[in-house]
DNA sequence: TGATTGTTCTTCGTATACACTTTGTCCGGA
DNA sequence: TCCGGACAAAGTGTATACGAAGAACAATCA
């Protein structure tokens, strides 16, 4: 039993409740649990092969991460991202990728630059390939990276998940906004090269906005919340 | 059986789950389970009057909160609050508390400044009767009321979160940073209850950079991070 | 002294049972 | 036809038991 689940992630030994957690979110984000369907534990259960603890468990920590919302005795439901969160959503991450942005500039080795920039090399080269996907992946690693050169675990961790909720939004409407998104990227990294924290934060917000107005588009023309 | 806890957090028909989960927070944040201590699920099964499964599910959340650090196979443990990380969740706090105060001050309605000057006059009372539990509770609803003013759920729901662990703090170190942050406070609702979202900014930035001194201070003198 | 081997404790996952809610269906009566 | 209540089904919430595997620690032996 869990051979299935087992074969999808590695051989890593990892708790089978994480491994749960991540293919659930996984699966929301990829849209395969549309927002609104329930997920009742035996369905999950059968669906990762494995029995209801770990998918309780791993229910829990969701719903703390806001992906499915838990009604006593009811049930978990994928939760639905209206559009008045989205708002919310990027008017908090506006102030932590600032923040993170601006103690990157303030802390990035010459190493981490360098990793930087091997990103936004491999960017292009995907954005010339038309390889979308392979871009939004570069995109995301690219912002994770920042993240965690800021050295702020607390901020690391809540903008990520923030960040996991970006994409769900995006994968939704089933859009992808690579091209221009990376000419604010380049802007970024050569900020943060140049270690002027103020002149980091500035170009996070210019990113972020272009972010939040493409959330928005996205939002309206793509899923509804049911 | 699990009669103990029911009677202790009221009649209510929450999952045992969740009043486990409220009631371990409770526990760890009062000290009354010390950073590095282990806390095996049979354990916390006897202490809570409940059987391992509502634990088990209780603690990954708290796990996911920060409270406790989960090493797979080995079980979870109080986490330790390093004055490192006390730094970190400051300036992660600074930013959103900034926003948290913009926001309320841009939103708050005639009735929502009523509310908090409410508490304002209580917490005088109270600081004149030298009632320093009273005054820390009070700051604490001040606070958590202007997140909810902003009316922005994510931010109120992660800053509640840090909020939380600010407490925690506190309390291992046994200080209540009481008297003259109540002159912050005023500064503070004076500025939401104006409208003006700059200046509320400003007040809240200024509330915090004091908040973080203190926390400092305490961290230096009290407990130690195993 | 130092490495190795047991032993024990505990977590991790499975399986099962059962009470209790919620939900849905069906049926009879207005 | 429509309403309302009895009844059945589905699913959660909780408890319990059990086996497997890992980690820690002590005891044993070279």
């Amino acid at each position: 039993m869990a051979e299935d689940l087992r074969d999808k992630l590695g051989t890593q030994h990892l708790p089978l409740r994480d491994q749960v957690l991540a293919a659930l979110r996984t699966a929301i984000i990829d849209g395969d649990y549309l927002p609104g369907e329930r997920l009742t534990e035996d369905r999950l259960a059968e669906d990762f092969g494995v029995s209801r603890n770990p998918v309780r468990e791993a229910l829990r920590v969701a719903e703390a991460e806001g992906f499915v919302v838990i009604l006593p005795r009811r049930g978990a439901v994928v939760a639905s991202p209206s559009s008045g969160t989205i708002g919310d959503m990027f008017a908090v991450r506006e102030r932590l990728e600032a923040l993170a942005a601006r103690l990157a500039a303030e802390r990035a080795t010459a190493a981490d630059v360098a990793s930087l920039r091997a990103l936004l090399d491999q960017g292009r080269e995907a954005t010339q390939r038309q390889d979308l996907a392979r871009v939004a992946e570069l995109n995301s690693t690219l912002h994770l990276r920042i993240l965690q050169i800021s050295g702020n675990p607390w901020l690391s961790s809540i903008a990520k998940s923030l960040y996991l909720h970006v994409q769900w939004i995006f994968r939704l409407g089933a859009a992808e906004r690579a091209p221009h998104s990376w000419a604010e990227h380049i802007q970024l990294v050569d900020a943060i090269e140049s270690g002027d924290g103020d002149r980091a934060e500035r170009a996070a917000l210019d990113h972020l906005d272009a972010a939040s107005a493409a959330a928005y588009e996205n939002a309206e023309g793509g899923y509804a919340a049911r």
